[in-house]
DNA sequence: TCGAAAAGTGCTTTTTGCTGCACTTTACAA
DNA sequence: TTGTAAAGTGCAGCAAAAAGCACTTTTCGA
């Protein structure tokens, strides 16, 4: 999953939530420039600012094993 | 998930895989000496750090949404 | 149309992640 | 037991993420 398409994903649970950036940026702890960063397809996010936007969004950061039928 | 357990799941990995953590800096472009404090559970690794080991390693990192039978 | 809310951007400072180096500790096979 | 490979840690420098501020642009309903 790369990453524009993660910060499309937290773009699009916002957007679905009816919530704007400021307010995100309120209830996630994250600063509004930051959030606005990401959004704009720019950054690169640590893990924490990740989980914190995910938290407040109900979205989860999983690491999972690719291509399940080829490796183990 | 949890950032520590996001760490033991690369950890594991690895070790799965029989590659020290030598060997997988190498393949990854991580350094050797920032692997290592993931490992040992500390850091805040940046998407980008992360996705370097994840794709060394066959594993993503991916954003899913949380309880899917009671938000939408 | 137009005015306000929301979103996007340039600049700057502060914080901290990434890295190299040197060293210590642990695990394990001979 | 002991030597070596692998893993863990303290310190320091540099680069970049996080954040604040001010401003511009876009969106959208009245």
């Amino acid at each position: 999953m790369h990453s524009r398409k993660i910060f499309n994903i937290v773009k699009a649970r916002r957007e679905s939530l009816n919530v704007t950036q400021e307010t995100l940026a309120q209830l996630s702890g994250v600063a509004l420039r930051t959030l606005k960063q990401f959004e704009s397809g720019k950054g690169n996010p640590t893990l924490q600012t990740l989980q914190k936007l995910g938290d407040a969004l109900g979205l989860e950061v999983t690491v999972v094993i690719k291509n399940k039928g080829i490796n183990t």
